[in-house]
DNA sequence: CCAAAAGTGTTTCTTCTACACCCATGG
DNA sequence: CCATGGGTGTAGAAGAAACACTTTTGG
């Protein structure tokens, strides 16, 4: 047992991968399994997120960053914590007990969750020593713990996000056509948004920089490439108080 | 000491009082003060928020709750669970060491902030046993640990959910004026609304009912009296997906 | 030449904004 | 009758929504 850590506090990490190619939305999540040592019956054989105790000496950003970097090796991706899971039942499932039981820690463990935006392709799995899987978060296996609910909190937060700041772009390549962000949209509201209009909106925006460059390799009309600028997003940007209750 | 508590895990409370009168967003404070007992030498003499440790056996919305209620005697206030702290220094100042001496808690303790939001005509201080006080958001006293920052989190994050639900009436009573709600929405974003503008906006809302009353006891013009039904406001309610980047 | 996706315009409607004066009431 | 805040209307601008066909490219 480590005794740098805080054992009743953990963070846990909501990773959000976008799937440029399937246009899906996934959710990075590891597998949980435990047998019987005597009967070898299956215990446990689920999913959870991954998560680990606070240091005593370090921030929650940097437990966040430090689990997502023992995950996927990535660093310097975007972050939010959204929300604390503490409810005293929130371990305690059969299965749960069982598995907290063979890992040794505390029933009682309040967690604090993240959520990161980034690109699946920028994760290499083949190599993973957590054997994390990708799941849509639309189809999301049998979760252990109730990390169900913080996802589905993480996705919820994340679509209101999603709309009133540029968020988006964090789930995409730096150079992208604006059909894709269109998709992206599409895949986390899970609404259909008319093209014309939405291409309008995004190419009036100072800060949606069209590039010099098309698409290569693709069998068909090449698409504008884009990208966004922060620098000019904030310059340009102003808070507007419209009261839309 | 109290076995039922968890020792390194804490709920604070930003309680946001609304005055109409004062037309002031006010946050309910109470006083930390310590002298040496040898010198009589004041050694801390500041302000905090309210907060207690998480009971075992609770879920972080009933410490809060409970909090609250110790601290106003009120139930049933709309309250949110807005940000965990838990940098390893968040209450390493002088005077906090002094203090968390003298109260005997575990320096590395992290904290889920909570706000609250109600009128400060609800919450009696004659009687109140921690000596509570208001104080507008505008013009706070100096204060103990990282409740400064927290205070602040929490009205960030007031200030852009007061945009988009409509929170707003539970800090105005059942029967309010639509000036009143203009008059809170311009304490609470800091900014002037035209009068006009606003009125129509309000009005058109099949949500805002107009009642069957006038102000009593004014000595002018006295104005028409709504209120919010949240049940029309449910029904009435979709989700827009306008996304304003 | 064909399949696939990129790209393009116009009209209507709603909503936001700007703006200044009269009115009703209690004292 | 006066001070105080309550209440009212209109026109212009901007943005949102609805809607279908042509173009470009690689294979």
């Amino acid at each position: 047992m480590n005794s740098k850590k805080i054992d009743n506090i953990s963070v846990d990490c909501v990773v959000f991968g976008y799937d440029i190619n399937a246009k899906s939305l996934n959710v990075l999540l590891i597998k949980r399994y435990l047998e019987s040592k005597t009967t070898q019956e299956v215990l446990v054989n689920d999913h959870v997120l991954t998560g680990y105790h606070v240091h005593k000496e370090e921030t929650l950003d940097q437990t966040a960053t430090r689990v997502l970097k023992e995950l996927t090796g990535l660093t310097d991706q975007y972050k939010k914590q959204f929300k604390a899971f503490g409810n005293p039942d929130r371990l305690t499932s059969k299965k749960d007990l069982l598995w907290i039981e063979n890992e040794g820690f505390n029933s009682r463990t309040i967690t604090i969750a993240y959520y990161f935006l980034l690109k699946t392709e920028d994760v290499d799995l083949e190599n993973n020593p957590y054997s994390a899987t990708w799941f849509p978060v639309t189809a999301l296996p049998e979760l252990g713990f109730d990390h169900e609910k913080i996802i589905l909190e993480a996705y919820k937060d994340l679509k209101v996000k999603c709309l009133s700041e540029p968020i988006i772009f964090k789930l995409l390549p730096d150079k992208f056509t604006i059909n894709e962000v269109q998709d992206l949209y599409q895949s986390i509201l899970g609404i259909e948004i008319d093209n014309r209009n939405f291409r309008r909106k995004l190419i009036n925006k100072k800060y949606i920089i069209a590039l010099d460059e098309k698409q290569v390799g693709v069998s068909k009309k090449p698409a504008q490439l884009y990208m966004f600028s922060k620098d000019v997003y904030d310059k340009v940007f102003e808070k507007n108080y419209l009261i839309s209750i």
